[in-house]
RNA sequence: GGAGCUGUAGUGUAGCGGUUAUCACGUCGGCCUGUCACGCCGAAGAUCGCGGGUUCGAUUCCCGUCAGCUCCGCCA
């Protein structure tokens, strides 16, 4: 390499007019007119136009003659200001432009399989297996950076707040509870697995009972589920534990550390203190732990009326135990037959066997079902739903997790088929006093709904030797932007006594809570220091601040839906020596 | 494990029981000294995802399968 580069091309600016410089990069676009040729020129920092004339070299030209898209050259040349007219006010390098008098091609390209320029309208799967091609687009370069400014602020603020980043072992012992582990054979201890760490949790406990008081890790976890548009199977998560603070100080710390992140990477301010309701709220009014507070359509409860009147399937359900609700589609009385058998049928996705809807208009109440009521209760149905002509009211009857899911999501799907919703809008909340156990039918047993660790809130305490342990509240909280979980944490147990009987809670024996957790219940004997903390999920939150629908979005190298990486083609076979090392054998169905 | 959507030159697409398989961008060649979505002329480029079935004939209809995506289950 001969040219040595002087200048980032974004820096070609009319201030340098008359500077003589060497730029880098790729070339994005070539446009040859024959007796003068223009090339796009674009590094990280941007794209300027270098113009080659045969007057100022000759070879030079002929080697710009020869270039293609996409080769990597450096130029040296002139900076010249653009006449006027001449301006391209697109380009944030538009007023000037560079006289080549000399170029190096670097390397060459073969062309791209798609343009690395624009908008990119190409099947998501040719973009993975030429990622570093994806990689190279303007968007992708900006969604990355935003994704370092994020967490570089993180850093920051945390920094600033006497933090610690401490790191944690990524080969560790697989844990019952939670989600399927990824594990790692062990070649020196034949039969026996490290797992991947779902998150930190435990050692950062330890780290408090070690005193380090404040804890952080940009951490990667491992979760072997099933894939969704917000959900990899290893993503990032700030990682954070604290000694001394109560839940309050946990969450104004966090509120100001998002304010800060939001202020650095994007420029916006994020106002505290966030909005906080409870998972009982939240559920009621929203069907959803995780609500979208960006428009209103609350759900109602009908049940007691249902219970009351003569329409047997609303009354039965209603008095078994289930719930009647309700919510109020605004102006969608001119819905077709069709728009609400789609409804219907999205509702059961959810478990809905069925979806009742009244259209209110002027002068009468279409539905299937207003026949059933007495006046009196029609009445109140559209006191209740603050009904008005133009309406659409759409009801649910079943197990109230059914109702709940069911009107929740219909709730967002019809927000944003009538444009409720405003895309611009931060909505940032909490959403705490989660129940502490769920219980899980399969295993005919309560399961700990944020993890085993989490502290139950003091007065209930009592209830966990008694039959109304589903009744136990947990000092578990999440932070919710948008209708989208983007972090949770809780105050941890930290006395060996009540995590024993936690464990004995969700079903574990004495020994095997000892065998799998025995160091922590040990380590809380030597002194434990009230602690409790907070994860974000960093790839959930950028994407949020990059206007995404999907982390992949904001992963340089993310998985298909079923797992794969498309441009290495893991996960593969691996050899027979490896296999044979690691005391595995394979027990194939044969296809 | 389940439901839905998608699959046609490099890319994005049109199409339909019988076509020379459409168009645009890109690519290649020629011309072009002010373009920046350069322009003009010309050319090449498609096992219509894969397998099977129905049919005289399937890219088109049916079944299966694979891949990608969205969702349910799952994900403390």
């Amino acid at each position: 390499m001969k040219l040595k580069r002087t200048h980032k091309v974004i820096e070609m600016q009319e201030n340098l007019v008359g500077e003589k410089v060497i730029l880098t990069g790729w070339v994005q676009k070539r446009r040859d007119h024959g007796g003068l040729i223009f090339v796009d020129l674009r590094d990280r920092s941007g794209v300027c136009q270098v113009v080659f004339n045969p007057d100022l070299g000759a070879e030079t030209f002929t080697t710009a003659e020869q270039i293609r898209n996409e080769y990597v050259i450096a130029v040296q040349g002139t900076i010249y200001a653009r006449p006027e007219e001449m301006y391209n006010e697109k380009l944030a390098t538009g007023k000037v432009e560079i006289y080549a008098d000399s170029i190096e091609v670097l390397n060459k390209s073969k062309t791209p399989p798609f343009s690395i320029n624009d908008e990119i309208e190409v099947d998501e799967s040719v973009r993975l297996r030429y990622r570093y091609l994806d990689l190279r687009r303007p968007e992708m370069q900006k969604n990355l950076i935003l994704r370092h400014k994020a967490i570089k602020a993180i850093r920051d603020f945390l920094d600033q707040q006497d933090f610690l980043e401490v790191e944690t072992p990524i080969l560790t012992k697989s844990s019952p509870e939670g989600a399927r582990d990824y594990l790692v054979p062990s070649r020196v201890n034949p039969g026996e697995f490290y797992a991947l760490p779902q998150s930190p949790q435990l050692f950062k406990q330890l780290l408090m009972v070690a005193g380090y008081e404040k804890y952080f890790q940009i951490a990667r976890c491992f979760r072997d589920e099933d894939l969704r548009a917000d959900r990899q199977p290893e993503f990032t998560q700030l990682d954070m534990e604290v000694s001394f603070m109560d839940k309050n100080d946990i969450l104004t710390l966090n509120e100001n550390l998002i304010s800060f992140v939001f202020k650095k990477a994007l420029d916006v301010e994020v106002p505290v203190p966030f909005k906080r309701i409870t998972y009982k709220e939240a559920i009621d009014k929203y069907g959803s732990d995780k609500p979208d507070l960006r428009f209103g359509m609350e759900l109602k409860d009908l049940s007691e009326l249902a219970a009351g009147s003569d329409f047997k399937v609303f009354a039965e359900i209603a008095k078994k135990g289930g719930q009647v609700k309700a919510i109020n589609a605004k102006g969608c009385s001119n819905f077709s037959r069709k728009e609400i058998d789609d409804l219907t049928k999205f509702a059961a996705i959810y478990g809905a066997k069925g979806l009742a809807y009244m259209v209110i208009t002027e002068d009468e109440i279409k539905s299937p079902i207003t026949k059933f009521f007495k006046e009196e209760e029609v009445k109140e149905i559209l006191s209740t739903l603050d009904a008005a002509p133009g309406d659409l009211l759409l009801f649910v009857a079943d197990k109230p997790q059914i109702v709940a899911d069911s009107l929740g999501h219909l709730r967002i799907e019809i927000a944003k088929k009538l444009n409720l919703i405003d895309e611009n809008e931060l909505n940032f909340l909490w959403v705490v006093d989660f129940p502490l156990l769920e219980w899980d039918e399969d295993e005919k047993r309560y399961s700990a709904m944020h993890h085993p660790f989490t502290s139950p809130i003091a007065e209930d305490i009592e209830l966990m030797t008694t039959d109304r342990a589903g009744e136990i509240r947990a000092e578990a909280y999440d932070m919710v932007l948008n209708g989208v979980e983007i972090g949770g944490g809780s105050l941890r147990i930290y006395r060996r006594e009540l995590q024993e009987k936690m464990f004995r809670l969700l079903g574990m024996s004495d020994e095997e809570a000892r065998e799998k957790f025995g160091y922590l219940m040990d380590a809380f004997e030597y002194g434990t220091p009230p602690h409790g903390g907070l994860a974000f999920g960093i790839d959930r939150m950028v994407m949020l601040m990059a206007k995404k629908d999907s982390i992949r979005e904001v992963i340089p190298f993310p998985k298909t839906q079923s797992a794969t990486d498309l441009m290495t083609n893991a996960p593969s076979d691996v050899s027979e020596r490896q296999l044979k090392e690691l005391h595995i054998k394979l027990n194939l169905k044969q296809k």
